[in-house]
DNA sequence: GTGCTTGTTGGCCA
DNA sequence: GTGGCCAACAAGCA
């Protein structure tokens, strides 16, 4: 489920119902995969009886951090969610982790496990939190940037290249086919070959998706989970790419569907077209 | 039963 | 050593 925006979203869910309470119990029960290098018993003692005081989103990770110093930094996977839930909430089969506050319990529900927990305890920023790469929407995602990583991986699809977090962070499939549709750029397009002018429109579509969905769906909008077309136009792709039949909101072409870089790709055969190497 | 799925990692191979 | 590809992880849904 989530990339840049929704993930933004999930942390606000959290830090606006629990930001400024002391934990009072931690149940943690999930399999060791969840939680990583960490364990069930070190997130317990490290964070109860602290007061969740600030919080972050980047990429697709998120750190929540506790007046004693502690981290906390969740990855929501392909399926996680944040929620929080009433007080005396049970839980349910895949909810690995319920951080109980006097008014509100915290809950992470992973039913696919390809999500997880880490914790650090220090005032320093742990290495998950700080290996990950510039924000996109920050001077450091300069042109120069980009064309030096599309020279690296010039073989491979720019699809495929645009979801490598260690340069696109918070990209996922659906952004990634947003972005090159409304580039005008094949998916399947090696990323060496693109010409100037598509890697600047390339940069510019980046930031553009970025912007926009967090601010359609992180921002003050009615935004829900699973229902993510409530936030997003009908002007962009993204709801369009899944259905059957979908067309180019642009075009009016049927859309086309491959597997690309090893996901589900969707573009529009009218805006882009692979173009034939050149020596 | 089949064949998908908004992610990441490690292993293999050129 | 680097880059590219792919299977595996696990569960739900149509």
């Amino acid at each position: 489920m989530p990339e840049l925006a929704e993930v933004e979203y999930y942390r606000k869910r959290w830090h606006q119902a629990a930001a400024g309470q002391p934990v009072e119990r931690v149940r943690a029960h999930a399999a060791k995969k969840t939680f990583r290098e960490a364990s069930a018993a070190r997130i317990r003692h490290g964070i109860t009886g602290a007061q969740l005081v600030e919080s972050e989103a980047a990429a697709k990770q998120m750190a929540f951090r506790f007046d004693n110093g502690a981290w906390l930094g969740v990855h929501l996977g392909m399926t996680g969610e944040l929620s929080a839930q009433p007080t005396g909430y049970r839980p349910q089969k895949h909810d690995h982790l319920v951080i109980e506050f006097p008014k509100i319990s915290l809950v992470f529900t992973d039913p696919r496990m390809f999500g997880g927990v880490r914790f650090h305890a220090g005032p320093e920023a742990p290495d998950w939190w700080t290996r990950i790469a510039p924000d996109l929407l920050s001077n450091a995602f300069s042109q120069k940037a980009l064309d030096d990583f599309l020279q690296r991986r010039a073989k491979a699809p720019i699809k495929a290249v645009l979801l490598m977090q260690e340069r696109f962070p918070g990209i996922g499939n659906w952004m990634a086919d947003e972005i090159l549709w409304r580039a005008e750029i094949h998916p399947a397009q090696p990323a060496g070959t693109l010409l100037v002018n598509e890697s600047k429109r390339l940069r510019r579509e980046i930031r553009a998706v970025c912007r926009n969905a967090l601010n359609r769906i992180a921002g003050e909008g009615d935004f829900i989970p699973h229902d993510l077309n409530v936030g997003i136009p009908n002007t962009w792709l993204f709801n369009h790419r899944w259905q059957d039949g979908g067309t180019c909101p642009r075009s009016g072409v049927p859309l086309e569907r491959a597997d690309i870089g090893g996901r589900t790709t969707c573009w529009s055969p009218a805006r882009q077209v692979l173009r034939p190497n050149r020596p």
